[in-house]
DNA sequence: GCGAGCGCTTGCATTTTGAAAGCGTCGCCC
DNA sequence: GGGCGACGCTTTCAAAATGCAAGCGCTCGC
């Protein structure tokens, strides 16, 4: 497990992840405006650090040149389960977890649903 | 997810956890034998911190008058998906992941069964 | 009582973080 | 074709977290 802790143990790698996750792939700007208050060099680090593990993949932007996109990897998306299990396991004991608490259930049995479920709901907001 | 992150989104909480998952019970020195390589201020603060998210209790020691003894409290037993999760995606990924490559496969259909078998054959070296 | 653990706390140097500003490149507009 | 934003970072510097080592009160065995 400590292989995983080097990875992402840290505040900010998991947000990251979660941001791609969420959006198949992202812009600089994109990680920014996502709200998380992550400060442009730490997020510039967190970058190249989880390009250099394999976590994901930057290309540059087919549409706009100059700009590059991120991505997850392979690698990056098997982190999905532990995402799901993280957010099943806020959305159960955060007091103001903003998931409707009729949605709770569904997370017990059906983590998969619900997420889709409560993305369709509210698609930006933090969990 | 801000909410789980705020409770063991760093380096040392989660190794604390997992510990305390592997052994069910623990001492202050247990932790710092377990050999990650926290010190000493940094586990007591994380005891700390850990008691007063409710993730885990501390008891004074039956046997041993004076000392205390560590456990998860439901809350925090309910992390356990998380980290068999982080472990299964570290056993997958790790090149050089203590665990044995015939039980990998294992770990892909059925990770609790695996953690216990994995568990018999080595119960104290790190993942 | 006294010496050896145990369970921390304290002090201090080093590292990581956060906030803000800066800077080069690209595309647009005139 | 030159000025002007927006974008994608990098730099600077103060503040917070970490690591290391030492210290300190308590209890137990002798």
């Amino acid at each position: 497990m400590v292989f995983a802790l080097d990875v992402f143990g840290d505040r900010w790698s998991l947000l990251v992840i979660r941001d791609l996750a969420m959006r198949e792939s992202s812009t600089y700007s994109q990680f920014l405006a996502a709200g998380e208050g992550i400060s442009t060099n730490v997020l510039a680090d967190r970058l190249k650090r989880l390009e250099a593990k394999g976590i994901l993949s930057k290309e540059p932007d087919p549409e706009h040149a100059g700009r590059s996109r991120y991505r997850l990897t392979p690698k990056g998306r098997d982190l999905l389960p532990v995402l799901l299990e993280m957010i099943r396991w806020s959305a159960k004991h955060d007091p103001e977890s903003p998931i409707p608490a009729d949605l709770r259930a569904t997370f017990e049995s059906d983590p998969r649903a619900a997420i889709a479920e409560w993305l369709a709901l509210l698609s930006s907001r933090p969990t």
